[in-house]
DNA sequence: CAAGCTTATGAGAACGTTCGCACTTTGTCG
DNA sequence: CGACAAAGTGCGAACGTTCTCATAAGCTTG
């Protein structure tokens, strides 16, 4: 078993008798090489037991076969999904995945960024936490690294991204709620960073805004289809229904859902607007002793694994959150291999899947 | 905004009046270096917008500032959570991590060692998929490589590992239910590979097997907890009540659930080795319309976010998840700082979470 | 049969760093 | 004041690949 001293092409060149330049092209397989001469030099790697070198490789053709993922947590069932779908297809075509985690903080994300960057990555997936397009994200794309943005996404920031459609499939899901009779539906949401006015002034005006020339966090864009359906019906809605989480953490959420389920004219209906709200949201249920759906009808953003065998089964928006790692993955690379097409902003549809969560409210 | 031509070291020098060298040592800040020369050259870098390449830093060094980790499959809450220890000291470091899923293919696991050793990580963390040490990773340890093993681990392999002391917490779970007074108790677990004799044999061997000696998968360590609780109580072992699924999925897990949940004799209680095999015997239960404590307790190994709040909540062992991530990181980085000592076999304590899914079983 | 391909090989220069060495200059100590 | 260490700098050689060029042999082909 060869140990410690690294084999270089130099060595297998010397071993089969040929000029590295030779070597380097059987081993590497370009350029011309004939048979004979590849069978020896192959032999002699296999018996000196050497290994390429990426990093000498990629030095000199500026390629790492490497893309960058920058993650809000990757301890988040809906990161882990979609860096499953980069991760399938990132190894089908030989590329390796650099994964760091941003917790949605600028800081961070600037700093994984910086990493990524110096180990020269091909290209990076990113889930930005400034949805303006921050200063950084600009003169990177700027600077010619191909960029593909998932799960939010700015629109003026010349980089492709793959959303889903957070408007629509939110107004599915309350107008499902409304359908069935609830008139006080509660939202429970992180909704922290808001530039452009107030939370009442932003619910005034959602139904104005365009779904595509906004560039607004997920969970705002939830908010704009829980005031589209209620203007859909004719219904007002209660700025005290809208559960403002101030951090993104079950907890916080868990808080939230449990003043509003305490408060004296308590919403019939709840709806988390992503996997964590939900957590958060079922945990301050389970503390009340509320029965779904008799007392409370839930709907969740976010298809969980265990939303399907709760008693009852849980009414939720099913996003394709393999596809959005997968699809991401292959923007990246094509984008790597060369296209130079206008950015594109790939809108995935959620489903509604409805089961058991939702029942008309008690009078 | 200085875009596609590449900065280079020696651009920085040229502009700053100095040479190569010079600036090498103030931008990687190595060796002597004047105040005003580092400024003048830190404004040069600053200028033209410079940023290291990491490749050709470690061509020389021979350090790449990376390590590699072989998960079985990130999206699993487990393996979420351990990358996520992983990732949060590895970042502390400056280091950065490459992510492959071996998806207990022992060929993916070969892919993976091979390319994150082509790009030369400086360390590799891996959750082995053959538990007795298979040639590659004892060549490559061999080699020099900083290894260590997580979630299973072959003593014999010369690497550190880090896992959870499967065998007692699990006797401690089935201690838990005959103490309930439950007399046929299932366990529902991944048992496929098992190389010396049938699960006759094994388990009544199981008695005699020292824990530390062997190298057995979780499944199995969790098997001989199993065996062990019965025969503290003296009550003998039922193969019949051992669900053995044939495949890592919850599904398949969902199916040998409902078989036994199904037999005449069924059992009174089910313990559910991993979160994987929770996932489908939940999903069984729920099929089934079974209620949970009356009907049926349970106890699963490995305790998700969700089963606190689900009705009832289900007792579990609760194991370090976050913990195993972090400290085999710390050990890689240890060994990779230069640590030779003997390897290091960690067994982290795993804690019986009680709540409510036990209860005496129905006469 | 000379001109022009295609195939095959080697020499040597990249790629962008770090590092060993030689060379100053400055400071300190006996 | 001479010696000797320490601080600061530059030159040029690594690191292990790929890639351009030059060279040459074996073809076809008009």
């Amino acid at each position: 078993m060869p140990a410690s001293p690294r084999i270089t092409i130099t060595q297998v060149a010397a071993e089969a008798g040929v000029s590295t330049a030779t070597a380097g092209r059987v081993l590497g397989n370009y350029g011309y090489t004939s048979d004979d001469v590849a069978a020896k030099v192959q032999a002699a790697a296999r018996k000196l037991g050497y290994k390429p070198n990426s990093l000498a490789r990629s030095l000199v053709t500026g390629k790492s076969h490497t893309i960058g993922v920058v993650a809000a947590d990757i301890d988040n069932a809906f990161y882990a999904r979609v860096l499953r779908g980069i991760g399938d297809v990132a190894r089908a075509r030989g590329f390796g995945v650099i994964l760091t985690n941003s917790d949605e903080d600028l800081e961070r994300e600037k700093d994984a960024v910086q990493l990524l960057l110096e180990k020269r990555v091909d290209g990076l997936i990113v889930a930005p936490c400034d949805v303006r397009g921050s200063a950084h994200l600009r003169s990177l794309i700027a600077g010619g690294c191909p960029t593909v943005q998932i799960d939010r996404a700015s629109y003026d920031l010349a980089a492709d991204s793959v959303t889903v459609d957070n408007r629509g499939s939110a107004r599915e899901a309350v107008t499902h709620l409304l359908k069935a009779g609830h008139r006080r539906i509660a939202i429970i949401a992180e909704l922290e960073e808001l530039h452009n006015g107030s939370l009442e002034e932003f619910v005034r005006q959602a139904a104005h805004f365009s779904t595509n020339g906004e560039t607004l966090y997920p969970s705002w864009q939830r908010l704009q289809g829980y005031v589209d359906a209620h203007r859909d019906f004719g219904v007002p809605v209660d700025p005290g229904l809208i559960g403002r989480v101030g951090s993104y953490s079950s907890d916080a959420a868990c808080q939230a859902a449990t003043v509003l389920l305490q408060s004296p004219d308590r919403p019939t209906a709840l709806f988390a607007a992503d996997g964590t709200m939900s957590i958060g949201m079922m945990q301050a249920i389970a503390d009340l002793d509320l029965q779904i759906p008799e007392q409370l009808s839930i709907i969740c953003f976010d298809d969980l694994d265990w939303m399907k065998f709760t008693r009852p089964a849980i009414t939720t928006i099913h996003q394709p959150v393999h596809r959005i790692g997968s699809m991401a993955a292959e923007l990246l690379l094509a984008r790597i291999a060369g296209d130079t097409s206008v950015p594109k902003h790939n809108v995935l549809e959620a489903r509604l899947q409805v089961r058991d969560s939702v029942a008309p409210p008690r009078s």
